[in-house]
DNA sequence: AATGCATTGCTTGTATGCAATATTGTGCCC
DNA sequence: GGGCACAATATTGCATACAAGCAATGCATT
């Protein structure tokens, strides 16, 4: 059996795997047929993934992964430099974490690990993923349950910008990102981690493809149709 | 005609005005008479609701109004803590906000204004309204829709949380500290109302009852009918 | 040949129906 | 009179059916 949590995750870690890229349809019939349940499940499902920000709706038209804007790109960083960087630095969050700040510590540094073997090895889906659940994982090592969540959603949010907006970000540069950041915290400075962690998702940002201005759907098709009619008309 | 958003919204503005306690039963059915569509729309309303953390569904015997744990609450007003300081420290923010400062003081400060005339005049269920608005309204004024839509549900959490516990912090005091960072926004220390934030946000959050416990629904009832059987029979 | 229009098909939006299960009420037995 | 078993009821979970609207195709007309 299927329940509509599943249905949601997959077509999530579909979107993170850009096998679903922003934009694209995703018709209720077509995804009941994949997953072998009735529309009703499926609409459910997405439901809760509009309102996590993942698929918009347009009206007896259909359901499309959301292709944000330039402007609402640089609106889901934003979120994720105040969110973490506030994370990072309420240090009563440090306190509370339950568990000793040690253990954090040595999950964080496997976790850093996990990215190098993945860069070195792995296929382009698990290293974007390994890099955003760094982030996920940072918030869950803090022992924060709600900033987890949110934080799952904003990252996925701004993994699936970086893909539309051909992001030149690499990955190694991430990872070494992660790695001082988890240095700052073993040293016990907090500030100097959000500051880094600024910094790293400040660079992630602006890595962003200058050249994007694909604004609408029409603009976005004549981009694609441009090498055919010859660059540059216009 | 009722659209599954409207039934949203007004669910989450009941719980908000304490017309729908924490713990309380949603029925389906119940629902779609009132609102005159049929249980299909409530349950993607409800989906929803579920997915940015306001109901919960227990498998075959309906849906309740979200009932935190103290541990769940902390977590809330942690994650407020760290969402807004890092809001209001992201200089990046105010840079960005696109209108002018000076607009964007005058509306808070209006805002403010409007919290008093409701603490002089207005019922309980407005004041709760506008005191957890002050926040959300911040971050529109700073210019980010998607901490924006964030906050908006995270304060209604923690204003459902406060009901929970009944939070003895009073409205006077909120409103003035709203001022007071207000003012620190306005002499252009954001490092200051951010600091300012935190306090007020800790102070709200050590408001809440120390003598809760009611954890479960039995308890509940219990304690809703103690004064009954005599208090301190346990 | 090109354009306007109508019809057809496909997709979403909403309601209803049926099955599964939890709860409540009733009667029997102790 | 109390407790337990069983039936009746109510409610969710899921699927299907029907209505409504958009899009595309084909036809007729200019």
């Amino acid at each position: 059996m299927v329940s509509q949590i599943e249905i949601a995750q997959q077509v999530v870690e579909s979107i993170l795997a850009q096998k679903l890229k922003p934009g694209e349809r995703l018709g209720e019939q077509a995804l009941a047929d994949m997953f072998g349940v009735s529309r009703t499940l499926v609409r459910e499902a997405l439901m809760q993934l509009q309102a996590r920000g993942f698929v918009e709706v347009r009206t007896r038209k259909g359901w499309y992964v959301v292709e944000p804007s330039i402007d609402e790109a640089r609106d889901a960083f934003a979120a994720r430099r105040a969110v973490e960087a506030g994370m990072l630095r309420d240090s009563q969050l440090l306190r509370d974490a339950g568990k000793p700040l040690q253990a954090v510590i040595k999950r964080l540094r496997q976790h850093v690990k996990d990215e190098q073997a993945a860069i070195a090895g792995a296929d382009v889906a698990t290293r974007t993923f390994l890099l955003a659940d760094f982030h996920v994982c940072l918030a869950e090592c803090l022992g924060h349950r709600v900033l987890c969540g949110l934080l799952r959603d904003l990252t996925a949010r701004t993994t699936l910008v970086a893909s539309l907006y051909q992001s030149t970000h690499d990955a190694r540069r991430s990872c070494e990102d992660h790695a001082q950041i988890v240095g700052a915290l073993a040293a016990g400075d907090p500030e100097q981690a959000a500051q880094l962690m600024l910094v790293h998702i400040g660079g992630v940002e602006n890595a962003l493809g200058k050249s994007v201005a694909v604004v609408d759907p029409r603009e976005r098709l004549r981009a694609s149709l441009a090498p055919l009619v010859r660059a540059g008309t216009r």
